[in-house]
DNA sequence: TTGTAAGCGTTATCAC
DNA sequence: GTGATAACGCTTACAA
């Protein structure tokens, strides 16, 4: 069934008038007498009027809409960055577009193709996991499609960038767990190519190193998808207890990396703290409330929300090519409850 | 800075032919020479040309595109459920468009003024817990305009609808804390006019009916936004509290509820289940990583959201106007954890 | 086999 | 103060 909207032509024809008149009219055009627009005006009200903004984009060429692309919305800290862009973007008159991932190189090229033929204005994305070969974007950007990426970042493509500083809450997380007393310190993490994934466990190792502590390359995991499917954090989690040095502490570092982590010691009846130590890079809501509380890295992704979306719509309304491009570096928060607590602290 | 894409005019006009026959030849038309399909379609691939979406969905009033409206992406309830209806729209060819309503009428009103402007084929729909006032989907689907509620549902609006059935679930979470042995059972629910309130308060007086209990309505208390803020949880059960019998077992109606529940016990030093136990209508990922593990009434909310996309492809796609409308129903699970066990249970 | 023209809904430009 | 026309990008009768 199709459904048919009411259309300037109608409100022309039923009242007699020209579609320029009408369009005129509704847009309290100084040309057209009061009588006229009165008539339009509430003629148009009593058949519940809309402009289609589809012919309003072919016209104008714009949208008035930003695209999004993140791994899982299901994921608390992509849910509280798009709180984020929504809220400068209703601000600015702008709609958002929302599209996940799911990890998938596939599923982000589809989106990525969808929102940019569809003629959003601008688009923010955190790339999948699985992404490695950026052409899709690259042809984007060097046509002077608006892009800024978010979280999960590229040096091949100059433009805007919105990141936390992943190497500090890399480094904040394992110190707090050197100074907390434990030895054999572990890493869990996202796929190694990934920008983030570089600069957390790069901050990990600078945090060993300045202790003093060996660095065992063997006590670092890497997830391709992120520990979105459990298996993938449970097979890292064996291989990594199954070692005859096992680790008093394990930085696991990104959300779904976290849970399912906790989800695996709790299976294999591995106290938290007591057997292991854990801390999360993550943003879930729930840390205080599990059982023991949560020691997370938080990241301000409500603030890098509004940054990203400040950027790009500065690059769609700018008047001429933007050649200077930045990136802004927020600063993450350490949390530390009871998950990383040891009654024999060396402190 | 304005992204200008390639038409098929820049094509022709470099090429030397017809728009039409550049049409015809990306179309793959039996009307045109091999030689010159070569020719555009090469042409076409070394340029990058992408047909303009809006201009294609001018012409042909659809977009292959559905609109979502949900509270809270940051819901798991409502994230499973996106992602059970982009399992479907995807496999048909059908973009999806997510928004928000933040339990606002308003932020609801503009979103489906936005998505119904002919920007999507079709509306799928949770009412925000704020909404009263359905003129603005009474009209769209006077005219025809495919709709199909999920969740949260009105009587005043005849088309498709997919529920849980919440009067079972309500019913079975209440009959398990009576089965424990708990005597003063409080309900938390989301606003009173709600569907799902009607139904899972229905359910939990049922419970109690059935059981010979006598019936409080002090309570059952009601947040008009269903937990979303954190104060309006914390009001509802001070009051609770202050009541001279206090309630020894919660029910939960809904997700934000639940866990402001717990929030609010943590805070105020109230010990689950040793001084109260607690249930919820809840589809929170983390339930069994709680302290202590959280029981729960769950939803299928996944096959929920597959349902309610085959509804609404089947209304989108119907030839004649469709007359006869469907509610599913689903069954929701109970989950027993700790949360509700009672060591001197008179079970 | 290819080209011309109309039309989708809207607005800007130019007439009257 | 109002109307006719062209244009946005595309498809499709209809002509040639």
């Amino acid at each position: 069934m199709k459904y048919e909207a009411v259309t300037i032509k109608d409100i022309a024809r039923e009242l007699g008038l020209s579609t320029s008149t009408v369009s005129r009219a509704l847009r309290d055009s100084y040309e057209i007498s009061p009588e006229t627009k009165k008539l339009v005006l509430e003629y148009a009200e009593k058949i519940n009027y809309r402009p289609n903004p589809i012919a309003l984009s072919l016209k104008e060429k714009r949208t008035r809409s930003i695209g999004i692309v993140v791994a899982e919305i299901a994921n608390s800290f992509f849910s509280q960055i798009i709180n984020g862009i929504e809220s400068i973007a209703y601000d600015k008159g702008y709609n958002v577009i929302i599209t996940q991932s799911h990890e998938s190189f596939e599923r982000e090229l589809i989106n990525v193709q969808y929102l940019a033929s569809r003629s959003i204005d601008g688009l923010l994305i955190s790339l999948a996991s699985e992404t490695r070969d950026l052409s899709h974007l690259k042809h984007l950007h060097e046509r002077g499609y608006p892009i800024v990426f978010f979280d999960r970042i590229v040096d091949e493509i100059n433009t805007h960038k919105v990141i936390v500083d992943n190497t500090k809450g890399g480094y904040d997380a394992t110190t707090h767990l050197i100074k907390s007393g434990f030895k054999n310190i572990a890493a869990l993490a996202n796929a190694a190519y990934l920008s983030i994934t570089r600069d957390r466990i790069g901050g990990y190792q600078a945090a060993l190193e300045e202790h003093k502590m060996k660095q065992d390359p063997s006590l670092i995991k890497y997830c391709l998808h992120g520990g979105l499917v459990y298996e993938e954090v449970e097979q890292a989690l064996d291989s990594l207890f199954k070692q005859k040095k096992k680790p008093d502490a394990i930085f696991a570092a990104a959300d779904k990396l976290t849970t399912n982590c906790l989800r695996y010691f709790k299976a294999k009846g591995i106290r938290v703290p007591e057997d292991i130590a854990v801390i999360g890079f993550s943003n879930i809501d729930l840390t205080e409330l599990l059982s023991p509380s949560l020691s997370v890295v938080r990241q301000p992704a409500f603030e890098m929300g509004q940054v990203a979306t400040e950027l790009l719509l500065n690059l769609i309304e700018s008047k001429r090519p933007v050649k200077d491009f930045d990136t802004r570096m927020l600063q993450p928060d350490l949390f530390i409850r009871e998950s990383t607590s040891r009654k024999n602290s060396s402190l």
